[in-house]
DNA sequence: TTGAAAGCGCTAACAC
DNA sequence: GTGTTAGCGCTTTCAA
């Protein structure tokens, strides 16, 4: 049997605790505890004294142990659906950066918009214990939503929407209605929406309802074959049915995407399709992503505030972390704006564009 | 004085415990704490009471106490630059998705490329006590790295390097190369580098060795002026350094940009000095960004290999997690790919292009 | 101003 | 098979 050496005990790889520290310096481990959570009633020698043991020992506090005690984290759990798209992935960096700013630790998870997936993930999270939760894109799956009330863990949805939490977000009727209104605007009557199916289903449905009420604001309809999704991992459905759509008479002129990152796969199938955007057919987005600003690209959006988007996101979460379920709900609507870019124009004097039958087979 | 009810205590908000479970069905915490673990000693008349009373009280193992006990846990801590940039949000949502798979969670934190903002966030990182690190994107700042070292916290560089710890990357100086033979090839003798501050220095170096190689194997020299840095805070000086040397005569016909990110910029800011690109000028990106490849931006590039990079790094830092330090170090290059798409062609016959100099002053 | 002691919720020996 | 027990590293009363 081996005795145990009397001396702060290090075996190999072994961190560093509270008690080393203790230890080394001949105080108790809540005087050092006062001293790491900067309780002001520590005498400035010992304060010193355990300052450089912490030092020599390049101890560092165990945030699992604090959490378990707290019975609270400093890990706020951000889930995003998909972070290819810039729109998201912008997002969440700067939602990362607040909360740093304010101490916490954020967990991202994305979900890729499947609802078992998202599921999974949040179940990760909870399991974490995580002080709250900010949704960027929500499936809208109601077994992911009673889950996360059920489990009273304080949550805000960010640019998404569910009644029964806290959210901020975009006015995205009327930011649809903005783009919608400007297309009229420049002369066109036969407008397209090409919608997301990655996209969280009241989002998109708003989307929806802001392009048909500014139809049926200036006396125009959609038309049957108007409402088309773009699902990535079929876009030759969508693609197939554009195509419908434009060869119809009378030809469309103008598509409403419901954001820009489908409106940049649409730009790409039209284009694909020999026409010329803007010169055959206009194309507004939605979001206002960085790449739709290269001249290059040139893509006319609503952009969304990302920044205050974060920032709001983050305040209504914590302000949630604080006051618990006693707080009434805030839901925050924040102004969208339209980004007149080169994507957009009249529409051609000279009758409807063909589409290239050669190219558009492809 | 109230007295405490002899029933599960049940507090408002207060989540059941593995104790709740054992007292709901009898039995102790230790075999509820088998039936959660799936240790296979408990009588399947005991497991299905105790899985009833889990579904009951919509019990949830709490991970901090587990992570706690267990002096190790399952958080993976992502450092990564900028997740403005989409190769490495995508790369992040790749090795998030291969970490989710093996029921690992990812801690992802973004630094801005600033090393005292990547010490703070790993600090974060290492008292969460993550059970690996990956390092995505790396300052290249001593002091983060001997902090990684000496915490003894397993870590693999994705995409970047350091010697002393585990890496995947590709081979940039080969990549680079590539970039640069593939315009000397098309006929170009005065070919620029624009890197990109924000890089890690290791990889930014490697790329600008390999277009450095390559010119002189084809008995090339890069010239004095043809080293340009873009920082997204001070476009204007990369903006001013290129024109520079877009004037002297021979003008430069090509640009070979350390990533696609920056190639970007570089693209936006010829065409702002009315340069039309290739005709006027050639230029060759580095990651194979997603946007590279729409038509209208049709960016030559050198592509990394996103998919394997993640899988790759992940198997690296779990092995490491699993071996601890006594494996020897393992570093993974992979191999690049040239994409030739639409952003490079021949120098033009007639002679360099004039920059216009109206534009070029905007 | 400091220390002693009681946990936070769980795992993992080990005993029965 | 199941229960008992001893912690994991820390915070937080409460006494001294």
């Amino acid at each position: 049997v081996t005795e145990r050496p009397a001396t702060p005990r290090f075996q190999h790889g072994r961190r560093p605790t509270i008690l080393d520290v203790a230890a080394m310096c001949g105080v108790s481990k809540s005087t050092v505890s006062n001293v790491m959570r900067g309780a002001d009633v520590v005498a400035p020698a010992t304060r010193e004294r355990v300052l450089a043991a912490i030092e020599t020992l390049g101890y560092r506090p165990n945030a699992v142990a604090r959490n378990l005690v707290q019975q609270r984290s400093n890990l706020i759990g951000v889930v995003v659906g998909n972070l290819d798209n810039p729109f998201y992935a912008e997002l969440v960096k700067l939602m990362e950066g607040q909360a740093s700013v304010r101490e916490y630790t954020t967990l991202i998870c994305n979900t890729g918009g499947h609802p078992e997936r998202e599921a999974a993930r949040l179940d990760a999270l909870l399991e974490q214990r995580v002080g709250g939760l900010a949704m960027l894109e929500f499936s809208g799956d109601s077994a992911v939503l009673s889950k996360i009330v059920a489990e009273g863990v304080p949550a805000a949805m960010v640019s998404c929407w569910a009644d029964s939490l806290d959210s901020v977000s975009v006015d995205d009727e009327a930011g649809a209605a903005m783009a919608t209104d400007h297309l009229v605007a420049l002369g066109h009557r036969r407008i397209l929406h090409v919608s997301d199916a990655k996209m969280e289903a009241s989002t998109r449905g708003k989307r929806m309802d802001g392009y048909a009420l500014s139809l049926r604001r200036h006396g125009l309809s959609p038309g049957d074959d108007a409402a088309i999704v773009w699902d990535d991992e079929h876009p030759e459905r969508a693609v197939r049915d554009l195509r419908r759509a434009l060869e119809r008479s009378p030809a469309a002129t103008a598509v409403v995407a419901a954001n820009d990152f489908t409106a940049l796969r649409v730009m790409e199938a039209l284009e694909g399709m020999g026409l010329r955007v803007p010169r055959d057919i206009s194309l507004v987005g939605f979001d206002g992503i960085a790449v739709g600003g290269l001249s290059r690209v040139s893509l006319t959006t609503v952009a969304q505030p990302q920044r205050e988007l974060a920032q709001e996101g983050i305040r209504i979460l914590l302000r949630r972390m604080a006051h618990g379920s006693t707080a009434p709900i805030e839901h925050r609507r924040l102004a969208p704006e339209l980004l007149v870019r080169g994507s957009t124009g009249p529409p051609r004097a000279a009758g409807p564009a063909k589409v290239d039958s050669r190219k558009a087979a492809e």
